[in-house]
DNA sequence: CGTCTTTGACCTGCGC
DNA sequence: GCGCAGGTCAAAGACG
């Protein structure tokens, strides 16, 4: 019995030590794989496709060389060489299904190269299309009227719009004449492109006087809006008081406007907060007034542009009533003088959105819905820098979320940069749309851009551009002895707005319009694809006009987010005078808002100006 | 002294 | 036509 315990106990001891060695194998072999794993992991960078095969290949061979018995071990592994053997069966099935995870994986990369190179078609598609627009824009213009008579009306028109100004400032130093020249290189420049949307309102009488060449990109029936706009712009800002004036003083060609109906101009209000009294957009502004307005305990200021003598861009700014620290802006009419790289590019990212929302407003139902409640519009032209896509580069500084209320007289959009987004650092802005917008036109695309700074991109599938726009402490005269714009001299653009009357519509319904006014809006295709070029030169290289390498093709496709957003109402307080009823296209605009750089301090500002 | 801000008055558009 | 609200003017004061 003893002896039979004794040999079954050896027995088991045997098995035990050979379970042992077996087991040591086993893990031997387990961590070389690994150790081969990892080794094609970290080489997986180095390995092409062609290669990986022969990589994993080698990494059986090396298996089996551990796996071959050693000297000193052979007495042992000879029992056990039949379960390594059947362990590397299982090891090569592995191996297969890994060889065949891999092939899946090369399809996969296969396809996302496909997409990329899809994208990068999409964009240069894109780009080529915009240079299109240009193209037809300015063989429109060159036909239409001799070299002398294109410059004259765009002065006329320009010079109208500021005429009370003129008048009342002709005896000051300022001359009106310098604007006119300054104004005139730009347009001889530019050819008096314009990529904005310009009033060009011209009645019967006038339109022998005046005959506005101001080309713009807009919608199919641009040209017409192009007129009222700038119409509206020449004979709209001259308040009816000071057109009295004028004719009372004896004014010659101007007895012969007309008494021109409330034109409606569309406007583009900026929130953020801001704790200084203004926000630096860039640009030099005198307050001239400042009203207490109905359901807002906060005062409004109202701010005219001092860059140039007789611009006609004006500004009001409001506190929210809901949130003290939310400011409200509001721009409004046509800058005749180039603008500061800061002020461009708030003027820029505002004429996009006031672009999109006037082609809504003159092609789509806006106008049919009545307005139910005021709002503190504001509409800003933008004038632009040259350097890249027709010579208009396109910043789109810190614009949060679009929203597109409504008032009684004006269509406004909403550029919110007090969401989330904005209490990030970043200073990238992110104009985004909402899917709803994306499905018609740019099925594939979405047109909804991915952000590309470390933080800037809150919201996944954004693209950021823009410059930054940060408050500053401009009490008292901080802004005082307005200068000329940047140095830069950029070439006239103009942007102005329509207005129709638009109340709080269902957000789908709203939603729809914006849609289609997007889809159909040239001019935000345009903007759109200017925004990228700037996105695309901010990035560090500025292609050169018309030739983004394919580096940056694919750049921005990576950053090019396919996924669909929707947007989400904002849930920041709305102003008083804001509509309840905004739509917010998609909040993303990181605001360096209150923090105050070096570069957007008053006295930088204002050397910025000069 | 020149420029800007303040602020009350005035003008205009709109709704009733 | 009247009243309301928004927008603008312009004299007065402040500031550098």
């Amino acid at each position: 019995m003893k002896e039979e315990m004794i040999k079954g106990d050896s027995k088991q001891l045997a098995s035990m030590y050979m379970k042992e060695e077996m087991i040591k194998g086993e893990r031997q072999l387990g961590t070389h794989e690994d150790r081969l794993k990892d080794e094609v992991i970290k080489d997986g960078d180095k390995i092409s496709d062609g290669n990986f095969f022969k990589s994993l290949q080698n990494i059986s061979s090396t298996k089996e060389e551990v796996c071959s018995p050693g000297p000193i071990e052979r007495s042992c592994m000879d029992s056990s060489l039949l379960n390594m053997k059947a362990q590397n069966k299982g090891q090569d099935d592995k191996l297969e299904s890994t060889r065949a995870e891999m092939g899946e994986v090369r399809e996969e990369n296969e396809r996302l190269k496909t997409l990329l190179s899809r994208i990068s078609h999409d964009y240069r598609s894109l780009q080529t299309h915009f240079y299109d627009v240009l193209q037809q824009g300015r063989a429109k213009k060159l036909p239409d009227s001799p070299a002398t008579d294109i410059e004259e009306p765009e002065f006329v028109s320009l010079r109208l719009g500021t005429s009370t100004s003129k008048c009342k400032k002709e005896d000051k130093s300022t001359t009106s004449s310098e604007v006119k020249g300054s104004t005139e290189d730009f347009l001889k420049i530019k050819g008096g492109l314009s990529l904005g949307l310009s009033d060009c309102r011209v009645d019967a009488n006038n339109s022998e006087k005046v005959q506005p060449d101001v080309m713009t990109l807009s919608p199919e029936g641009s040209f017409e809006d192009a007129r009222d706009d700038t119409a509206e712009t020449t004979e709209q800002w001259p308040p009816s008081k000071m057109l009295k004036n004028l004719r009372s003083v004896g004014a010659e060609a101007e007895d012969d406007i007309a008494p021109q109906p409330q034109v409606k101009k569309a406007r583009v209000s900026v929130r953020a907060r801001c704790d200084a009294p203004t926000m630096n957009d860039g640009c030099q502004w005198r307050k001239y007034g400042q009203k207490i307005a109905k359901g807002n305990p906060c005062p409004r200021a109202y701010y005219r542009c001092t860059v140039a003598a007789g611009c006609p861009v004006r500004k009001q700014v409001q506190r929210c009533a809901d949130d003290m620290s939310i400011l409200i802006t509001t721009y409004e009419g046509t800058h005749n003088h180039p603008l500061s790289v800061s002020a461009t590019a708030m003027a820029s990212t505002t004429s996009a959105a006031a672009s999109m929302l006037i082609s809504g407003s003159s092609s789509t139902s806006l106008a049919a819905y009545p307005a139910a409640a005021a709002s503190p519009a504001l509409a800003f032209d933008a004038s632009s820098k040259p350097p890249l896509i027709g010579g208009r580069p396109f910043f789109l500084p810190t614009a949060a979320a679009a929203a597109i209320t409504s008032t009684p007289s004006y269509p406004t959009i909403t550029l919110d940069l007090t969401s989330p987004a904005a209490a990030a650092t970043s200073s990238h802005a992110a104009f985004s749309l909402s899917n709803r917008f994306s499905h018609t036109r740019y099925p594939s695309t979405g047109f909804t851009f991915s952000g590309s700074g470390p933080s800037s991109a809150p919201w996944p599938g954004y693209l950021s551009y823009g410059a930054s726009l940060s408050a500053h402490p401009t009490s008292g005269r901080g802004q005082r002895g307005g200068g000329g714009g940047g140095g830069s001299a950029p070439p006239l653009y103009q942007m102005q707005q329509k207005a129709a009357a638009a109340p709080p519509p269902p957000p789908s319904v709203i939603t729809d319009t914006i849609a289609k006014a997007i889809t159909a809006d040239p001019s935000f295709h345009t903007a759109l694809a200017a925004a990228i070029t700037s996105y695309v030169g901010k990035k560090g290289s500025p292609p050169a006009s018309g030739g983004e390498d394919s580096k940056v093709g694919l750049k921005w496709g990576e950053h090019l987010g396919l996924g669909l957003t929707h947007s989400s109402p904002s849930t920041a307080a709305a102003a008083a005078a804001s509509s309840s009823s905004q739509m917010f296209l998609q909040p993303s605009l990181g605001l360096s808002g209150s923090t105050t750089s070096a570069s957007t301090s008053p006295v930088a500002n204002r050397e910025q100006a000069h």
